[in-house]
DNA sequence: AGAAAACTCACTGAAAACAGTGAGGTGAAA
DNA sequence: TTTCACCTCACTGTTTTCAGTGAGTTTTCT
């Protein structure tokens, strides 16, 4: 017979949180086991060892510390606990932030509550779980990654843009100039304007507007 | 005997839209009518006359059209609606904005669920309706300066655009130059570039890339 | 009627983007 | 081995964007 699945929430406004409750009781499997409204509650209780739950649901903007400081205290105090994000940024920079700082799910909270208790049964079986949304985020900007490294290529390539290109057109993305890319990317400031150039006449976009409406719509970003 | 009190729920989180109905299916006097992701939803929903809800519940920040241009609508078009008013934003700024605008109740999204019964009731009864946060802020107010609870965030803008700045964002989209849009609306360059450093500084972004991201995150495009 | 917000235009100066051209170096593939 | 795509850098010149400031007019709200 299955254990139950033990939760919290946290989540600066109470609202959602009971909404969260009133969904997560609507299965018999999984239980609140307490909520926090600020990031420093969170980690006051995740540091008494005792009753800890099985998995967080996480909101990344909460005052005191937000989300993102919960995830590094988690990290750097190899505290390993199962993380759910909870977001209402569908931006891929903040999902592979979480990423890499050890959360295993991300729902935004743009979707329905049911992708809540899908999430929290994947993610307590040690799997990860993705909403709709943030997967084919993750996916383009993964398939751009594997066009990194050279392998398996073609249908996945996003049109015929070269590595090079795919890295500075992400950072004007950033809403850098040229400069500040060519510094972060230890290149000329020429070098840069030539990718610019080509990113141009490739996508057949007039201007950075266009590369941006072309990033997004291709969740490069 | 009571009739029931019809509500409509306006917010973009479809989450914390489940929560708001869980709460008030607690309540036999309340029933939900329907619901709006996007300020625009909320206006066709309630420019057909026929079943309208009693109360609206309504999210300041939205997509499309926020809560403050919602509220504009109505007064505008003489819709005699009453709106309770859930924000994040316990600024008396903008309490005092959206009462301005006639709205009847205001709750902060901090607080409990029970708040947002005992508003729907008193404001259905025609009374107008406070939560605890609120009414400390706004009495604050009347005796001295802008009172903001916690951090009001840049990124929300009391100054939502204007109609010309997001014709000209419009424009700015097609990949048009300046010196284009002004020849498209017979307006002096001058006048277009005005719009666009007002637009970079009310987004909060550095330069057209931020512009074209948050035209496409707001579907504005 | 008066205040506030929105709309319009102007000028300057600096920074950045865009356009065109050329060219040396590398590594992989034909 | 030669070709070719990719990466890198350089220079010139033009156009566009961005930043700061100011100011007159019209519309809207109080």
């Amino acid at each position: 017979m299955k254990e139950k699945i033990y939760v919290h929430v946290a989540d600066d406004h109470k609202i959602l949180i009971e909404g969260i409750i009133a969904v997560i009781n609507t299965d018999k499997d999984i239980e609140i086991k307490g909520y926090s409204l600020t990031g420093k509650e969170v980690i006051d209780w995740f540091s008494k060892k005792a009753n800890n739950a099985d998995v967080l649901i996480l909101d990344i903007s909460m005052p005191i510390l937000d989300g993102f400081q919960v995830l590094k205290y988690f990290k750097k105090n190899k505290i390993d606990q199962k993380v759910i994000v909870l977001s209402s940024y569908d931006d891929s920079r903040i999902v592979q932030e979480v990423l890499s700082l050890g959360c295993k799910g991300y729902i935004s909270k743009n979707e329905a509550g049911e992708h809540i208790l899908r999430a929290i049964k994947s993610v307590s079986k040690g799997e990860q779980y993705f909403s709709n949304d943030i997967q084919s985020i993750l996916l383009k900007s993964l398939s751009g990654e594997i066009v990194t490294k050279g392998k398996i290529p073609d249908k996945f390539r996003i049109d015929s843009l070269t590595e090079r290109e795919l890295d500075v057109l992400k950072l004007i993305m950033k809403e850098y100039s040229s400069l500040q890319i060519a510094e972060r990317m230890f290149l000329s400031v020429y070098t840069i304007e030539t990718y610019r150039k080509s990113l141009l006449k490739k996508l057949n976009v007039k201007n950075s507007v266009g590369l941006a409406m072309y990033a997004y719509k291709n969740k490069i970003v």
